[in-house]
DNA sequence: CCTTGCGTTGAGAGCGCTCTCACCGGTGTG
DNA sequence: CACACCGGTGAGAGCGCTCTCAACGCAAGG
């Protein structure tokens, strides 16, 4: 159906090596040549199949972002959307294009198996990987794969800083009086869960404050659930740190539907400053998220192929709204 | 580096032949030569370069969504995320993986071009195309290309029912009394921003009302931009129908800063039924989108390549909060 | 004994492409 | 006049795979 190389030398009246050369630009070439071979490719509407070349060149020609285990239900914001986005741009300026790859849980080896026998993609991008996705890595993707979340020797990670984010939090937190600070964590099984954690706990211990943590899931729902959660269980509570704008957004709705003042009552945070986060009531109060960045950052490693160091963590800002 | 097909028949004393009947597992084999072949494959690490296959097979492996011209801060919720979601499950039950496309708006002709003389993509499924980038549609894709959005002659199209929804959320407004409806539409470039206009107009025309349309660009941003515009303009209107929930979100927080009640003194409606519609003060009255649904369709049809009518479009039901 | 049929196997062509290499005719040098 | 050289060109190998086809050994049937 789709004409090939061949088509368009036969109709310039020249040899594929030929066609080739004039297409692919590297070799000399007569003008009259050059002209024929052009118009024959127009004329025909000859597009080059890049599979076959990856066959033969032996580099691949996309680059896969690789999503691990979420269930789109997980993320009430456009995260994955945004990270192609960056992969893209920054693909786009190699010559190089993007693909979505959804990981299930359970079939993630063997997706990043098939992954890795596919000789049409150059590199992988692995978001909210987890550490039995990346023990079961295939040798051959090792060099060529990096995660946006935990790493793994062979596999650099790009992340945000997310504990100084909660650390920087807490503080402002305790700086405005509140003692009695509760977190919202991510689900368990998430690896990007444990550092907020670690630092929240930390930063608690260190002030002699109560630990008061409660997990979500990142989505509103969730953190409707953890609130009421946290209500019953520790009814003094006097601010609430959750690492997800949307889990923030729905602690609040529930605040306000107990007539409990926010930030009066509670303080409420949030994670990531989605796009949502200054239109509630209160605004919230949120530390950024630099998706884009940290997105380019991890394919322009792959694309790259220099030496990264292991762990690169991009700063979080806080964002004062009045939520907290 | 990654083993090939050769590599696993040596390893197992075959041909390779042999191996590919095996592993394929299409022709004939002895149990022992069975053995022996899957023995060696899985020792080596094998996984069949699919790009490979498909040079020979002639049958690509990934259906494609490609997304035109959107910019990501367009949406504020993760459209986009779902559809490709819906698409990969679509796909994995035809053993097919689903990519995602960004086609820059400017480039999209082009992009479409190399992606029909990819080999290794099976169809297309298009999203927010326009009828400039189908024009330019490559004969190749035809038949194996659909639309979510606007069709084409060759080209069905699916989609949600918007113009039936705009209807029946005007037709709610006004049984609540509402007479002086605005409405905030999508931009004027985006295909699926006509209809609901269509729509609008009619029913109100045929009420006798005053038509009030402000184009919004379905961000929070956007609406509230267009709210002030609409404020500005028609101090006295009574209800805005905003035709995303972002925008309409961004709306009512325009209204809540100004001391305007919802639905008191204006009645506020969105459309697509995200997440955050249930958690807002007051909670949005909207109408769902089954992007689900409508993805799935829209894959099966390019992976079943049956006939399909031109347009299928799939109704939107009102769900009423408090806002409306 | 030869034929037929069957289960099993390997040789080989070829998918669309790139790229090395050899070739060809014309020009410049010794 | 022989030689090297050079821009321009095509033959052909081969990337990893599938799939047709012929060949092989062996049992059953005539």
């Amino acid at each position: 159906m789709a004409p090939t190389l061949e088509d368009v030398a036969r109709a310039a009246g020249v040899s594929r090596s030929t066609a080739s050369r004039v297409l692919g630009g590297y070799g000399p070439a007569s003008p009259d040549t050059r002209e024929r071979v052009r118009a024959a490719a127009t004329r025909l509407g000859y597009a080059p199949d890049p599979a076959a070349r990856a066959l033969v060149t032996g580099k691949g020609y996309r680059l896969v972002v690789a999503v691990v285990g979420l269930d789109p239900a997980v993320l009430d914001d456009p995260y994955v959307d945004r990270v192609v986005r960056a992969t893209a741009e920054v693909g786009a300026r190699y010559g190089i294009g993007a693909s979505l790859q959804w990981l299930p849980m359970d079939s993630a080896p063997t997706v990043l198996h098939r992954l890795a026998g596919d000789r049409s993609v150059c590199g992988a991008v692995l978001v909210n990987t987890t550490e039995a996705v990346l023990r079961a890595l295939p040798r051959s993707l090792i060099g060529r794969v990096v995660s946006i979340g935990i790493g793994w020797p062979g596999v650099p990670s790009f992340d945000v800083d997310n504990g100084g984010a909660t650390s920087a939090m807490i503080q402002h937190l305790y700086a405005s009086g509140r003692r009695r600070i509760a977190m919202v964590t991510g689900p368990a099984w998430m690896p990007c869960t444990q550092r907020p954690i670690d630092a929240y706990q930390a930063a608690m211990v260190a002030a002699g404050l109560p630990v008061r943590l409660v997990p979500g899931d990142f989505t509103a729902a969730g953190g409707r659930a953890a609130m009421l959660d946290v209500l019953d269980r520790w009814p003094d509570t006097d601010a609430v740190f959750a690492t997800s704008d949307a889990m923030a957004l729905g602690a609040i709705a529930v605040l306000r539907s107990r007539g409990i003042e926010v930030p009066g009552d509670i303080a409420v945070a949030g994670f990531d400053d989605i796009p949502f986060a200054s239109y509630g009531v209160p605004a919230l109060t949120t530390a950024t998220h630099p998706v884009e960045r940290i997105a380019a950052a991890a394919a322009t490693a792959v694309l790259e192929q220099t030496w990264m160091p292991p762990v690169t963590a991009y700063p979080s800002e806080l964002v004062y709204r009045e939520s907290a």
